[in-house]
DNA sequence: GGTCCGGTTTGATTTCGGTCAAGGATCGCC
DNA sequence: GGCGATCCTTGACCGAAATCAAACCGGACC
């Protein structure tokens, strides 16, 4: 029932305010969600990880844009397909409830950062976040966060999922590293030196 | 198996990272859920009206406190005993999904608002964004938005909504008002003057 | 090796909104 | 009506982050 399609990064899947006319499952690779401003501003309101659900099903239109980061293959479904197949399956239901009621949980958490941290807190908890996001996504060879990862965004991305600019992003990304709190061997390599140390500057 | 009761303004239904023990239906009064930094900042990240269900189903803690604003009237539940019943029916947990939904596609609008709007942008969209909401409540009276309503949040949690600062809502409020835009009868009633212009400062 | 070219960093300057500090208004309550 | 507490407004000033602008880096390609 469901179609296997990629997606190749920087390539956009659905659109915001189109007709919700598919739903989808990652299965590789990292997408963004976002919405924009007529003037072009941009904010990502979301980030999908392989296993989490994209779309907006029973509605009629999706809120928001979903953009890959990465190549990445996921599978499609036809949104009335979806939504009829669901209704006549509790289980896939409930399950998607509890994943709606989780991204709500880290979406409400995300507010405080956009509204009430300063720049250092934003990239400090920024960090933070990904190091648990992107740990072991393989299998269970180490527990915890990661030390050491490779972002899925250039940093015009990151300032676009912390409501800073590209500027305020790149200098307080040098400060980390001028201060050991981080190394930064490749553009979108960190690997992290102190996590108190980043832990006390999150708030 | 619901129990209601009366929450007065002011007084917590729920704490922040507290056991979820309960879930609850909103019957009359407004409520709002937040979330805190150690250092006590807040950020107000939903508002919950009646018929809003509120509370986190399914999960171990709650991630927002939730206080009355105004006196309320609500239909609490434990959290367990909704858990089941709700898995036992199909129908409730696909109407709360759809809530679930819902609630996150107004969330995620909320945070192009905190990441990438101005002060003035903010509280055009936020007076807006009231008029709808408090639009005839009542019954089938008038239909669209409302012209005049009285706010349920005080300065401060208007500034906790937006992620601003009282005297900065203060200032744009005056502003606002001293342009023509709306009128102030009463600390917390807005009229709405001229609606094109909110529109167009809403960005 | 050279040379684009996008992405990134760095610097100078401005500005918006925050902070600090007084005043004023409004409401409940005696 | 008078009084006090709370909330709101206003003003002066400051600072964090935005803006404007220029240099820098690292690949891809020849």
């Amino acid at each position: 029932m469901g179609r296997r399609r990629t997606v190749s990064a920087g390539e956009p899947l659905i659109w915001e305010d189109d007709d919700s006319l598919l739903v989808a499952n990652v299965i590789e690779g990292v997408l963004k969600l976002t919405t924009s401003t007529a003037d072009g501003r941009e904010q990502i309101v979301g980030v999908a990880y392989p296993s989490d659900f994209i779309g907006r099903p029973f509605g009629q239109t999706s809120a928001a844009s979903v953009v890959a980061l990465t190549d990445a293959r996921v599978c499609v479904f036809a949104r009335n397909d979806f939504d009829r197949f669901a209704r006549e399956h509790p289980e896939l239901e409930h399950k998607l409830l509890e994943r709606t009621l989780a991204e709500l949980d880290r979406t409400r958490a995300w507010m405080m950062l956009l509204g009430r941290k300063s720049a250092p807190e934003k990239i400090a908890t920024f960090l933070l976040d990904m190091s648990e996001r992107l740990a072991d996504n393989g299998c269970m060879t180490h527990i915890g966060p990661a030390r050491q990862f490779t972002l899925p965004f250039s940093r015009q991305q990151v300032a676009d999922l912390l409501g800073l600019t590209i500027e305020t992003v790149s200098r307080q990304f040098t400060k980390l590293k001028s201060d050991g709190v981080v190394a930064l061997p490749g553009r979108r390599d960190v690997e992290i030196l102190d996590r108190a140390a980043l832990q006390a500057l999150a708030g």
